[in-house]
DNA sequence: CTCAGTAGCTTTACCGGTTCATGAGTGGCT
DNA sequence: AGCCACTCATGAACCGGTAAAGCTACTGAG
């Protein structure tokens, strides 16, 4: 594809500073075997011809490269408006930067497509290793790329991750908190709506989020289960206040889906937080600049995604990496979420 | 860094499939000089070890790469929420995919670790050439970068651009529509909230909003620059609606912000749109999620990337490519836009 | 029957780095 | 003086592909 006019390689740079390939190669990476002056000239004959390894003959010639994966499989036009991802790459960038590596970054239609891409990605060493995000259940991924033998690490509950060391948030422990604390309120009827039923996050706040109402004694009242979108959670909202006896609070599967449903509420007539407590998953910005403010289910996403990014450099490195949590989300409680009337 | 296990080669398929290594090339790169029959063999043999040819080899060989650079310099934070650049990105992934090639992205703080950057990505021949975004007036970037050689495409109107081949939306004729339209609606009083002074389309509309301004006899209200981020835009509408003599009428520089000053118009009692239209730029789910829903000036995000991506293309090539614009968004109104109450 | 032409494959020379065995020069120690 | 150790540098081999030239056996025309 590309043809510079002008190509400085290495060679340029040796005959200007009066050494061989070799000692430039020395120097440029901090080996021993050549003298300071010598260093020293091969660095000024570099900077004035504006030259620096070529990437490709570096890696051909090491063995190895210095760019990391990453593919997400949802729609385009979801993925812009969750916050999440951007928060959890800049979290991965964060740690890449250090190190002087790159993302490789792809928007992929279906689990099946992300295999093959995975599998191009490693067997022509593009990439070092790979960040897997949004496990299903019975993933179809983890089979072919385990067998692939891909460096990589899970986002996700290690039950979901088959066999990939991974690094997940304990929803469960969260769901189960948003909803003592609505019980805690006064709320009995609470309602939930969830992302899309085969994502394993979902599946899993879904059986926490029955499993506490259960031990509360409070109605079992069922979840949607829907997309990630608004317009799903602007739909599933409607349909819960629609319903006879219809819920006093609703925790989302994400802050898209409680703006919606907030939007609903007002378009209703439903008044929140007074007929209606509403609490969202993942806390952007998003969940300040409503009216009223949006309490949430908050956790360190850039974070999440820098601690990932190490661990996969472990797992690149070949060290033995046990799967871990990150911190738990926990509750920010702001103008959404109160006692319900009466 | 990666160090596989088991490394399998064009000589390993070679010998499996009992020819030289230049015939698997041939065969690989769908080049004549090798059989049906013989092809087939070398496809079996591949299929069956699992080979693909190592990229860094192959870039190194045939003096190209298959990756296209974006680095963006804005904060994380910012960047998750705005709708945008997610969308913009997918854009771009469209027409990678056909082509079979990857994009390297970057976020960077300032615009001289961005030029530090795609000189280092150049040089090293990481990239085949790059997308330049967010144009700033007397942007520090084009010097360099020019004079690097870099192939690049600029997203900005070339007034910003120094000389990059560039793709751009006519935001001039895009604000005046926007104004003529609340104009039209009996608006006399219409203020703006933009982003940040430096940025170069933050300039061009400004400009074209007082000239429209101007144009139609209305008052030139002082309209706010501001950062992009909600936070922003709700202290910006705070200020404005605080303000003597108010506006009935505000344009946002982007949805977020647009969202943010609904929330704040809600906070303080405003009605919307009686007392208070509200028009936002950039025309995500976000406009439909809220209530009422925001009219917008809307364009094709995802396309704008794709035929930003297919110029890059034609610079790679060597095309001489001219500057054009897209398609100008285009004036949605929906719930937050009506003629002023009285 | 000879010879040009060609399909089909092999050989070989790169691409631009890294690495390692080798060697030249210097100084210290016995 | 002889030997060793050490520093600084070189040259060649190698990484895994691609590309162009070279070789061979077969085909068909004259």
């Amino acid at each position: 594809m590309s043809t510079p006019t002008e190509r400085v390689t290495i060679k340029d740079v040796a005959a200007a500073a009066g050494v061989s390939k070799g000692a430039v190669s020395l120097a440029f990476n901090d080996k021993p075997g050549v003298s300071e002056a010598t260093r020293a000239r091969i660095f000024a004959a570099a900077r004035q011809l504006g030259w620096a390894p070529n990437s490709s003959a570096r890696s051909l010639s090491r063995q190895s490269v210095d760019t990391i994966g990453l593919a997400i499989c949802r729609p385009a036009r979801l993925l812009g408006l969750e916050p999440f991802y951007m928060e959890f790459i800049s979290g991965i960038e964060s740690v890449l930067a250090e190190r002087n590596c790159s993302l490789l970054l792809r928007l992929v239609g279906s689990l099946e497509e992300e295999t093959r891409l995975q599998q191009s990605w490693w067997r022509e060493r593009q990439i070092a290793g790979s960040i897997l995000v949004d496990f299903h259940q019975e993933d179809p991924r983890v089979g072919p790329l385990r067998e692939l033998g891909l460096p990589a690490v899970a986002v996700g509950h290690p039950t979901l991750t088959g066999g990939f060391p991974s690094v997940w948030t304990d929803d469960a422990v969260a769901v189960a908190e948003a909803v003592r604390y609505l019980a805690a309120l006064g709320h009995r009827r609470i309602a939930r709506v969830g992302g899309p039923a085969g994502l394993g996050h979902s599946v899993i706040r879904a059986k926490a989020f029955e499993e506490t109402m259960a031990a509360l004694g409070l109605d079992g009242r069922p979840h949607v289960e829907t997309g990630f979108s608004g317009e799903e959670g602007a739909r599933a909202t409607r349909s819960l206040l629609l319903s006879a006896d219809r819920p006093t609070a609703i925790v989302y599967d994400n802050d898209l889906m409680a703006v919606a449903g907030l939007g609903v509420a007002a378009e209703m007539g439903v008044s929140v937080p007074d007929e209606l407590s509403l609490l969202a998953w993942d806390d952007s910005q998003l969940c300040r600049l409503t009216h009223p403010t949006l309490s949430a289910m908050s956790h360190d996403v850039h974070g999440f995604g820098a601690q990932v990014t190490r661990v996969l450099f472990d797992v690149i490195a070949g060290q033995d990496v046990v799967s871990r949590p990150v911190a738990t989300p926990s509750l920010v409680p702001r103008a959404s979420t109160a006692p319900p009337r009466g």
